[in-house]
DNA sequence: CAGTGGTCTAGACCACATA
DNA sequence: ATGTGGTCTAGACCACTGC
């Protein structure tokens, strides 16, 4: 089992080494060329196919198996996982999620003020009692029907928010544009029922099940940038995540 | 900033010198003796404090980084990251989970038979049509207060299971005993309505809002080992993940 | 400019799985 | 006994940040 994928490497190329050849095998796995149950060769040889040290080799398999595309056993060997089920829709990394949330159709800006923040607010941005935030509440739809209700709060030193940028682009680009270098996010999913105000703006029926998403993000300095607390109708939204030993 | 942290290397353990030294520097953060924005000092330097070497200390540095206690600027240095927010709940390995799914106190077999799979089932678990697996439901109490209705699909020949086992351990802690080695699962999280039956089991009024959990797991040759079905009162269970960039 | 993390190399030894 | 992935070393050069 050969099985050369002929990746074409370009070592002048600023992206990674390990990262074009891990897109490559991505690829290959998704396409079919590598089909379910493939073994793949050892890592000293696949180093030596594509001219790179076992070290870049590991790296790329590294990533592969991060994905969720393929396992590695001790002693067996590589192979590419089984089912080829929902191998597309992953939020593992925050890169993807906040790509999402900057592709979105629609969004209606509901309320954009300045609040003086609670003590749970404070706690999840680490700011002292009684600081102001600006406070954003949206409404998101897709295809015309309303799929999320998003309430941020966001400190004044992050970035000045206005309605008009907000209609146009999702908060995360909004923020990036303003220079905010996003890292990483702690999130807890859960569900709700909606309350009369959400049951209306998300046209469902009082009392149906909501999936309640609540996020602080993180900047690359390591301090909270935002956090949010979204409401998403059930029958149109989860969330799918890839878990690796 | 030294900040020496006194770490015993042990360095005839079977434990990795990265997972030591990372484990060393998790414990220091987590109990303050590292406090949020605190610099470490530099890879090479850290290396040489330790007597390692640069990608092994790196190696260590990307595990807290996957964990989200720290954060790396290139040109700048590594930081401890802000908020010592819900840095303790953390899903974000499969290993944490079974470990917790395998320490749950009360767990009440409701039912255990052979069954046809369906189409979905099937598919999930990479059967073909038709073929028959064990199909199960629990009940489990916390405090005595019902948590979760849980519904699992199993292939007959990846363990067999019976009601009296499956009362005295999880079902992740049983299969483990026959054998299987999981490796990975995908998960989908949302929400949904309790139906009469479900909120009778969970002690909720019917149409309350229930967090719903699906799983596939898969062992370390990449073949589906278990589909399940969680359904969790919302008052009482959520997920939480970190997102690393 | 100096200092940092990001990447890459070319080896080495070990633990483990399989035959 | 053989082959595999898991770990580790001792360097190197680069890109980026901040002064």
């Amino acid at each position: 089992m050969p099985l050369d994928l002929d990746i074409a490497l370009d070592r002048s190329s600023p992206v990674p080494l390990y990262h074009q050849v891990a897109s490559a095998f991505e690829r290959a796995i998704r396409e079919g060329a590598l089909p379910p149950e493939t073994k793949l060769e050892n890592e000293i040889a696949l180093a030596q196919r594509y001219s790179l040290s076992r070290p870049t080799m590991r790296q790329a398999m590294d990533q592969l198996v991060r994905d969720g595309l393929v396992v590695r056993r001790r002693g067996v060997g590589t192979q590419v996982v089984g089912p080829p089920v929902r191998r597309n829709l992953k939020l593992s990394s925050l890169y993807n999620d906040l790509q999402e949330e900057g592709a979105e159709p629609k969004t209606t800006v509901l309320s954009l003020e300045n609040v003086t923040a609670d003590e749970g607010i404070c706690k999840k941005l680490g700011l002292s009692a009684g600081t102001t935030v600006q406070h954003l509440l949206r409404l998101r739809r897709v295809d015309g029907r309303p799929l999320a209700l998003m309430e941020n709060w966001i400190p004044p030193e992050v970035a000045e928010l206005t309605e008009e940028v907000l209609e146009h682009d999702g908060l995360y680009n909004v923020l990036r544009k303003s220079g905010v270098d996003f890292r990483m996010a702690y999130q807890t999913v859960g569900a709700a029922a909606a309350d009369a105000d959400q049951a209306e703006q998300l046209a469902v029926e009082k009392g149906s099940p909501l999936v309640l998403m609540e996020r602080t993000a993180l900047d690359s300095r390591g301090s909270a940038v935002e956090c949010g607390r979204h409401l998403y109708r059930a029958d149109r939204y989860s969330f799918d995540i890839t878990l690796v030993n």
